[in-house]
DNA sequence: CCAGACGTTGTT
DNA sequence: GTCTGG
DNA sequence: CCAGACGTTGTT
DNA sequence: GTCTGG
């Protein structure tokens, strides 16, 4: 699945590679961004927005139902009565430059760091969704996951689609058929991407700075 | 018809 | 809002 | 995803 | 154990 990642690319940077428009929002170095807290999206126009991390459908009495939906998947996102519209007319790219998976192994965990072979930011799928049930709307958003490719099956059996430059048009396009967005969820190949063992320091969601990223 | 759920992951 | 279960 | 709280009454 | 918060 994908519950942590990273965003430490420089806004200009994300201009550039994400071909942005309009103002965008400030950003800081960020080595541990956490389901409910806001993130970064770009929207179709290309116009980067702060979300909350964790889609709240339209229909919630409250707000607190958002942090069980941080991931999406892609097996069900077009049935699911949560997903199915964000998934449909909502979509949007959310950019990052590695993220976090823990493996399993003799009862402990250990976190792994992934990126893609370079170290270039990158955007993980999105859908997102409007509420209006306290005094402002609220914007939220979900990641979609995936199958492991073979180097993440190493530590995990799912994985958040990442979704190609040559894709982003389709993928932001709301006019294009749910069938159409579907045959994008692939998982990333796995010989674009590298892994490492990092330390439980990045556990804390409080923790944010380079220790979380450091090879262990 | 109305009431109640609506999610993913991992573990058992 | 929309679907499933009773 | 992981971390941290999880309860009431009454007193300071 | 289970739920909430980040």
């Amino acid at each position: 699945m994908c519950g942590r990642y990273t965003l430490k690319t420089p806004l200009d940077k994300l201009v550039q590679q994400f071909d942005l428009t309009g103002q965008s929002p400030t950003l800081s170095p960020n080595y541990n961004v956490a389901p409910t807290q806001n993130v970064a999206a770009v929207m179709n126009g290309r116009r980067l927005e702060t979300l909350r991390w964790g889609l709240i459908p339209s229909w919630a009495k409250d707000d607190s139902i958002g942090a069980r939906l941080i991931n999406a998947r892609a097996e069900t996102v077009n049935e699911k009565p949560s997903f199915r519209s964000a998934f449909r007319r909502r979509r949007c790219l959310i950019p990052a430059d590695g993220f976090y998976e823990w493996r399993r192994l003799n009862g402990g965990k250990q976190p792994y760091y992934i990126t893609l072979r370079g170290g270039e930011p990158f955007v993980f799928a999105g859908i997102w969704e409007s509420w209006s049930g306290a005094g402002e709307d609220v914007l939220s958003c979900a990641i979609i996951t995936t199958r492991a490719n073979s180097l993440v099956a190493e530590i995990h059996e799912r994985m958040p689609v990442i979704i190609p430059a040559i894709a982003y048009d389709d993928w932001l396009d709301p006019e294009i058929d749910a069938h159409e967005a579907l045959a994008l969820l692939e998982p990333y190949p796995a010989d674009a991407m590298d892994a490492y063992l990092v330390s439980t320091h990045v556990n804390r969601p409080a923790n944010n700075d380079e220790r979380c990223v450091k090879p262990l």
